[in-house]
This record gives structure tokens, sequence and C-alpha cells, in this order.
RNA sequence: GCCCCGGUAGCUCAGUAGGAUAGAGCAGCAGUUUCCUAAACUGUUGGUCGGAGGUUCGAAUCCUCUCCGGGGUACCA
């Protein structure tokens, strides 16, 4: 409906050349007596042209060259709205659309041809995924999926280290443990992992060896045995959620490669770096960020900033047209020097977006339920998959706004009731199955020939909706916003069962009957296709 | 101190390229099943959009200040 407005507001703006200077925008009002769509050009430009609104409104009203057949009516209405109504016999011509394409309603092709990379959970191979990862996790994999609706070729990246301090605690801990296990009196200190999955490492490596590692060091079997469980358990965890990433880029590689030295050296060649205190700099404040920062300590160790700026120029080098990065709040200061370290080196840093999602809180029984990684009093996601299934995570991570923090309420989500709005959604599309199984028996058959009849209030809000998806899509991919999928899809199945409440299909004279199969066939695709971004299942019997 | 988020109905949250009377779900109250799944539907109660200024035809939305909550401010990642 859009696109049919733009086209025509286009060929009047040969004639009426003002209409060029504004970025023309269609709105759906709240109030149904405004039409379905609504536009305030004339108002924007009622100061440029130092004209009264309602006098350029009706100037464009009549420059309009439009099809009855498609709009019945244009009214200009308070301060100088324009406001547009589809016609009753335009409006359900969706439905056709919609049963061709089937499973590809709602695909753009707008990003055809580009490829994007979206880097998401990336978390080090020290202990299971926990709720928290969870979020990450869910968004990630939706907002790739969104990305491929819009035409992206889309990769999914896991980027790890396993190297570095926090992995030689957890090799010792492991060591820890086993010696445990060989009945040794050991300490076994505060800040190393205290989680049960350590003592099962130790108890396999112990079933396996017996006591011939006894004076192995904590960064050779120990650790290796630590990383290839913990990667195991991550991997299987992300699988039970329907995630699968493509490439896992192991941060050593990009010491073994020798592209930190050759980074080192580029930044030193482009004098953006420098020594003091027998640290290296990164000449942050030059590149516009608030002070330097060190990327090699004065032991020789570099820091964060250094790998990932090497990480991100390889990411370059494979060509993406976007790359996501997507991190919790507590990465929220870690990006800005290394998007400002690419653009120094002559990056087009643009191409990077990087997406903060805020935490998750855990309530149950009304009360939040502290966490604490390192003294592994948390929830993980392979619990939290257990208690609530696959669907209901991916539903309630994707539900809110990256940008807010988050409750995850574990009640609800435990509901298998009608206050779980995961249910809301499936339910409408196994009522339309159940229909569809029932009208075998009675010849009615999908037909898109009588569409006409379909003039209820239900049946046009229902069509309204459908009509709608496409640019929901490409609207939330745009803008990287999962959760606008759910409140469409919240509202696209309360439209449904208005309609299923209100306009039988079975019963009604056979015309109409067909029509408004068709309509419910339409709506179960949508609400599939819809689920299906979010990577909720879409049951056919509840 | 500085930086990034958030503060909208009792609760959880939508709504910010400025638009018409601020929405939904849950909870509360009152109803609807001889009828394609009642995991549904109908009606109803409930708001100083944290607060104060400003910008203008018009502000939950933009600007400034301020209060509250979360996160970050390392030669940790």
């Amino acid at each position: 409906m859009k696109q049919y407005l733009t086209n025509l507001f286009l060929k009047s703006s040969e004639k009426l050349s003002y209409l060029k200077e504004i970025n023309l925008f269609f709105d759906i009002p709240k109030s149904e007596a405004h039409g379905d769509l609504s536009c305030n050009a004339a108002m924007i430009l009622s100061k440029k042209l130092k004209k009264n609104p309602r006098t350029i409104a009706e100037e464009i009203v009549l420059s309009l060259d439009f099809d009855k057949k498609i709009i019945s009516k244009i009214e200009i209405a308070g301060h100088g709205f324009i406001n547009f109504f589809f016609s009753k016999e335009y409006i359900p011509q969706i439905i056709d659309e919609i049963i061709k394409k089937d499973e590809e309603f709602g695909k753009s092709e707008k990003y055809k041809g580009k490829k994007a990379n979206v880097e998401f959970v990336s978390a080090n191979p020290t202990g299971p995924l926990t709720v928290g990862h969870g979020r990450n996790a869910v968004i990630g994999d939706t907002v790739a999926n969104l990305l491929e609706w819009s035409g992206y070729d889309v990769e999914r990246e896991y980027y790890f280290n396993n190297a570095g301090r926090q992995m030689r605690v957890l090799g010792d801990s492991v060591r820890l443990r086993y010696l445990e296990l060989l009945g040794e009196k050991i300490e076994f200190p505060e800040d190393y992992y205290q989680g049960d999955y350590i003592k099962e490492i130790a108890r396999n490596l112990f079933d396996q060896f017996g006591s011939r590692l006894i004076s192995e060091p904590a960064e050779g079997i120990f650790k290796q045995e630590a990383e290839k469980e913990i990667f195991k358990s991550i991997r299987s965890t992300l699988e039970r959620i329907g995630i699968f990433h493509k490439i896992f880029f192991n941060e050593n590689s990009l010491y073994e490669e020798k592209k930190i030295d050759k980074l080192l050296s580029i930044l030193k060649e482009k004098d953006l770096s420098y020594e003091k205190e027998g640290a290296v700099w990164l000449k942050l404040s030059e590149m516009g960020n608030e002070q330097d920062k060190v990327i090699v300590k004065s032991s020789g160790e570099p820091t964060y900033r250094l790998p990932d700026i090497a990480y991100h120029c390889n990411k370059f080098e494979r060509n993406y047209d976007l790359m996501v990065d997507l991190f919790g709040s507590d990465h929220n200061d870690t990006y800005p020097d290394v998007l400002a370290g690419l653009k120094a080196l002559g990056y087009d840093s643009e191409k990077v977006k990087v997406l903060i999602h805020q935490f998750v809180t855990v309530v149950e029984n009304g009360e939040i339920v502290k966490m604490s990684t390192r003294k592994a009093n948390f929830i993980t996601l392979d619990e939290l998959i257990d208690e609530v299934g696959k669907d209901v995570v991916r539903y309630f991570f994707n539900m809110r706004n990256i940008s807010a923090h988050m409750n995850f309420d574990l009640d609800l989500a435990k509901k298998q009731s009608d206050e779980n709005p995961v249910f809301y959604l499936q339910y409408a599309h196994a009522r339309i199955c159940s229909i569809m199984k029932m009208v075998e028996k009675e010849s009615i058959k999908i037909s898109t020939e009588n569409l006409y009849l379909l003039t209820s209030d239900e049946e046009q809000k229902l069509l309204r909706k459908l009509h709608l998806f496409e640019e929901e899509v490409l609207y939330s991919a745009e803008n990287y916003e999962p959760h606008r999928i759910c409140a469409y899809l919240v509202e696209l199945a309360a439209a449904f069962h208005k309609f299923y409440t209100f306009c039988r299909i079975i019963g009604s004279e056979h015309k109409l009957a067909e029509a408004r199969l068709s309509l419910a066939s339409a709506a179960r695709i949508v609400l599939r296709n819809g689920l299906r971004i979010l990577g909720v299942s879409a049951p056919e019997r509840m």
C-alpha cells in the first residue's frame, strides 16, 4: 500500500516540484476514521512554502492521479493531514500474493548480493553458557535471520580466546580438582572456577589416566581437556536452540599467522602508536576518542584492543558488506577504541555495526535471582531450556528491545497457559491447521476467486495486518530490532483470533467459505514465516 | 567525575525519521462454549509518559538541566 502511494507521489512531484524537497512518509493512523494511511507532507511544507497546510494538501490531492479501484477515498483532515482509504476490493489481493510466495513471503531482495557477518555468543570456553549468554545467542541468531530475509548472504561467527590468564586459571582449577581426587590436600583459591563442571572434567581425566597426570602442568592436558569439554557443551547447548555458527574464529590464529605483529608494525609506520613507559600506546586521542590506550603492556603482552582490531581487519579482508558485533553492556567501552583504530587504518568502520544488549535479570517467585559466574551460582542456559523448552527461550529473549533491561520471569515462562505469549501465537497457527484439516471433508477449497466477499470488519483488519508483514521484516532487519517481529505477530494472532470468533468458515455460503479459508491460509503462512524468523516452531496441533 | 542504556497503567512492556483521543498482555471486575481447539473472544477499571524548562501549528518522541536504577570507566576481556 505504501509503495503504491509512494509511486503516486513521485508522479505528482513532476507537477509539484516542492514534493521532491521532503522525505515522504506514510503513517498508519491510530483511528480508523483517519483512513488506512496518512501523510503529513502538507504540514511539513507549510512553513517552507509559507502557505496554509490545508491549501497545500488540496493542491497535492488534486495532483494525484489515482486508481479508484485501489483508493476509494482521499480526505483532508485536521491541520492538513491527507488520509487515504483503500478500497475493500484492493485489500484482499494480498492473499493471492501470500499463497503464491508461501515460504518466501516476507523476504526482500533489497540487499541481494551483499555479504554480512554476524558475530555473537563469543564466550570463552571457561564454563557453560548462562542465561545472560542466552540473550546474546538468541538475538544474534535472530538478527542473522532478519538479515537473510532482507537479502543478505549471512555468515554466523563465534570468536573465542583459548589463551591468557583466564584459561590458565581454568586449567589449574581442573588440575587442583584432579589432585583432590588423588587424595591430595589442596587449597582451592577463591578466584578459581568453582563450578561442578570442573570436577566432572577432573573426574574424566582421573577415570582415563588414573594418577599418571600427577605432575602434568596446568596448561597442558588439563587446560586442553577443559577447553574441549566445555566447547562441546557450549555447542550442544546452542544446537538445542537451533543455533549453528559457520565459523569458530580462534584469537590465537592471529598470533600464529603473525597478524598481530603485522598490525603493530603498520600502526607504527602510520604513526598511530608510540612507546611510553615500556608499553605501546594507541593514539586514540588523535582519532577523536577521549584518551590514548595501551595496546601492548610493558610485560610484552597485548591488551584485548590489539587482537580485536586485528580480528576486524581480518573480517574486512573477507570482504563483508556488513559486520555485526553483538555484545552485552559490560563491553560497551571496548568498541569505540576498536572502531577508531579501524578508521585510522583506512577501513570503512561504517560497515561495522555494534549492537549492545542490556542484561537479563531472572525473576523467580517474584524475586530476583542473583547470579555470579565465578561462584557458579548461575542458572545455565541448558537448565533454562530444560525448564521451559526451546520455543519459550527463543521467544522470551526476542520479545524485548535489546537496549532495555530484561526481566526473565521464570514462573511465567514455565506456565503452559494463556499467560504465556508464545502459546498465543502458536495456538493461532494450530487453530488454522486444524480448520484446514476439517474443511477437507466439506469440499471447501482454497480459492482466491471471490476475495471481494471479505468485507467484514474482522476480515479487513486481518488483511491489513497481513499487508504489513513485508515492511515489518525489512524495518526490523534494518534497525536490528527482533522484538518488533514479536509485537507484530501478537497483533496478527489477535486479529486472527477475532476473525476466527466472528467469521465462520464451515457453514458459510460456499464462495464466502472459500474466500475465508484462503484468508486463514494466508494468515497461517505469515504466522509460520514470522515464527521461523524468531526460530520458534509453528505446531500444527496443540 | 565522565561515558552507554533504561525510567510510560498495580506488574511486564510496546510506541521516538515529532502528528490527530498515549497502547498491549497479565493481574482486577463483569460476561461469552448445543457452533471450524475457551491456550480463544466481548465489555470494563486503571496514566501528572520520573521531574523542570525550552524548540513549534503540534513533544512520550528533539534540546538543556535534574532525580532514580543498571552497566562501564585498567598496562582484565
